[in-house]
DNA sequence: CGTTTTATTGAATAGCCTCAATATCGGTGG
DNA sequence: CCACCGATATTGAGGCTATTCAATAAAACG
């Protein structure tokens, strides 16, 4: 019923990619989709998308642009639990419940869509598959803060670097934002220190004892895999929850 | 339908309890619960009860004991992700998705309740309000790792213990396990340490720290807080996430 | 172009770790 | 009931990792 076609290039968006990475979904599930995440809107950097303690019923997918979710400490320090890339979900849990625990914030300008509690479970109804696909993503959000959690548990300055960026690699290459051999990045020192528990000027040192051991260069905002496999090594890092070959269900 | 009359001591399990301090269940709802997990089963310390990659069906609620879910690094090496205490569900998500990341085992000898996906789903639906309430105990759950989290990012290794302390309390509490007081914990100081990121040595001193200052007790298995206020002061602690007053729906 | 953010490097320090030794607790079998 | 054993707890000494403070360089931005 739309006036357009349904091109290409609105069943191709990155959320559409990542779906159908894991569930199999038609043409008609797509269309679904893509109307669902229709209106669209624009955020600055440093703009609040959601807050601490609010109760709104509305979720973002990110359409375009990085944002980041965090919770800050009365110190004034704050902690980065995950980075959101396009394909992802804002503020899933505060519509699946009650209250936001934390704040998300774009890091570039930001286009996401907006969509309501009513429309979400609606479109579930409607095409139970995409529920399944949905939650997934969701469950997988939730196995990389626990990685996040190992990260900061046990592992050195340099494995975590190592593996963040790995991962980080994996998620965006799933939305056809990287490659085997890097990606583009607009991540700060400053903001990889608030993610990673790490003081902004050893991050400085991690990134550069990497780059002479022939691991990975991350400068001007890109990230260059120069030995994939050594990294992977270094970072015990285990594609199993991120890489799957195809989609889960068929 | 039962033969026997439903005596208070089923409806009152420890997870009837936290449920029911979260979404007002009726008599009839609280019978489903106790129905859904009349099933027994018991496990040793240190007898696997999750396996990472493991694709069962099947899930589990604490009724007696204590038990932790982990992963394990290669370096041999592991990070606690989270404890469970009675009332609490185990493999919840690899039942609603596919596989478990994780490991989960005993801390002491445990009691615990089997529910397969079908039975599970079919109590959704037979008790809508039932699922709202396992949802909510699921995201706090998700919120709880979120702050283990922040624990190990940007807690110094004294908050970090308190905080952790003070949080199992208010969970123990919530099951009549604990008071304002304190509460016994089974937990070793290498249990503690791999839940906190930190060695088994540095927790003794934590502790003897804490302890000197008049903050709090941990010995012979129980934590007793002597200055319940300063501690709650010194790990920046925000009750908001676990005690809630009442019902929130009702 | 100045101005502000971001990156880079050095020096000194603090926090936590490792290694190592001893003490205590809880159970177990003689 | 006691001697013994493994697991847990406790304490000291020295070392490594990452931090803080501080200063400079380089980009990014209007």
């Amino acid at each position: 019923m739309t006036m357009q076609p349904a091109t290409p290039t609105v069943l191709d968006s990155p959320l559409a990619r990542k779906l159908s990475a894991f569930v199999r979904l038609s043409t008609d599930d797509l269309r679904v989709v893509s109307d669902l995440f229709r209106r669209r809107r624009n955020f600055g950097i440093g703009v609040e998308m959601i807050h601490q303690g609010q109760t709104d019923q509305t979720a973002f997918v990110l359409a375009s642009g990085w944002a980041c979710s965090y919770k800050i400490l009365p110190g004034g320090t704050r902690q980065i639990v995950d980075f959101q890339v396009p394909g992802d979900f804002l503020g899933l849990r505060s519509v699946l419940f009650r209250t936001s625990d934390h704040n998300v914030e774009p890091i570039t300008p930001v286009q996401a869509s907006e969509v309501t509690q009513r429309d979400l479970l609606s479109a579930f109804a409607e095409t139970p598959r995409l529920a399944t696909a949905v939650l997934w993503a969701a469950s997988r959000d939730e196995a990389m803060v626990v990685e996040r959690l190992v990260d900061l548990g046990r592992r050195s300055a340099t494995e975590r670097m190592a593996h963040f960026l790995l991962e980080l690699g994996a998620r965006l290459r799933l939305v056809g934002m990287g490659e085997r051999s890097g990606y583009s990045c607009p991540l700060s020192q400053y903001l990889l220190a608030d993610a990673l528990g790490l003081s902004a000027v050893h991050v400085n040192r991690v990134l550069r004892e990497l780059r002479e051991e022939g691991m990975l260069t991350f400068q001007k905002g890109r990230v260059t895999f120069d030995d994939y496999d050594a990294l992977v090594e270094l970072a015990a890092f285990d594609r199993a929850y991120l890489d799957h070959e195809g989609p889960l269900l068929t």
